[in-house]
DNA sequence: TAATATTGTTTATTATAATACACAAATATA
DNA sequence: TATATTTGTGTATTATAATAAACAATATTA
């Protein structure tokens, strides 16, 4: 039996994900931090699955080409919550 | 030509999935800050698309059972860009 | 329409995310 | 191995998200 995902789960994987990302672009903390006009110590945080603000995960986001996914992903969950209304 | 989406929709949008989501469980803000202990205007404020902070969104999207659906996308995300490395 | 419930807004305070800086630890490169 | 780069940590300060309480503005219901 697989234990259910936690909130901390959810901001380690995000911390990850940035990591893997920043990488694949061949960028340090600090290139991150600097194009995206935010300290080091953010990024560093948050790839370690530390609380972050919103506008700091979602400008992370939009640098890896993240904001359509998440936008329509988001669409997508309150479309099928209209459709289950329906029955 | 579609404007790409900006920080600022995706926080409208998670807003207006928290505001629907409640209302499909008849909760009022209140009802919902209390059973997640937090207060009604940070509620007030995520769903009329104010910044928050990672935490507040991550206890809202347990409470409606979306967070394994949100550790599951961000694992495929990061799947897919490990596939894309092979080629 | 009157009463009730919900939502929006204001002000003040507290908690904490973000910043800046320095330095140590760990990795990568010459 | 020595040098350089990157990452992790600590401390202090600043900016702002979160809280609490009250009240006005809107919906909802009787």
């Amino acid at each position: 039996m697989i234990d259910a995902i936690t909130i901390k789960d959810v901001k380690l994987q995000l911390g990850e994900l940035c990591k893997q990302k920043r990488r694949s672009y061949e960028l340090s903390q600090e290139d991150l931090a600097e194009v995206l006009d935010i300290s080091r110590y953010t990024i560093q945080k948050f790839e370690n699955g530390k609380n972050a603000t919103l506008d700091t995960v979602l400008k992370i986001a939009n640098h890896f080409d993240l904001l359509n996914n998440l936008y329509q992903a988001l669409k997508d969950i309150e479309k099928s919550n209209d459709i289950n209304s329906l029955y």
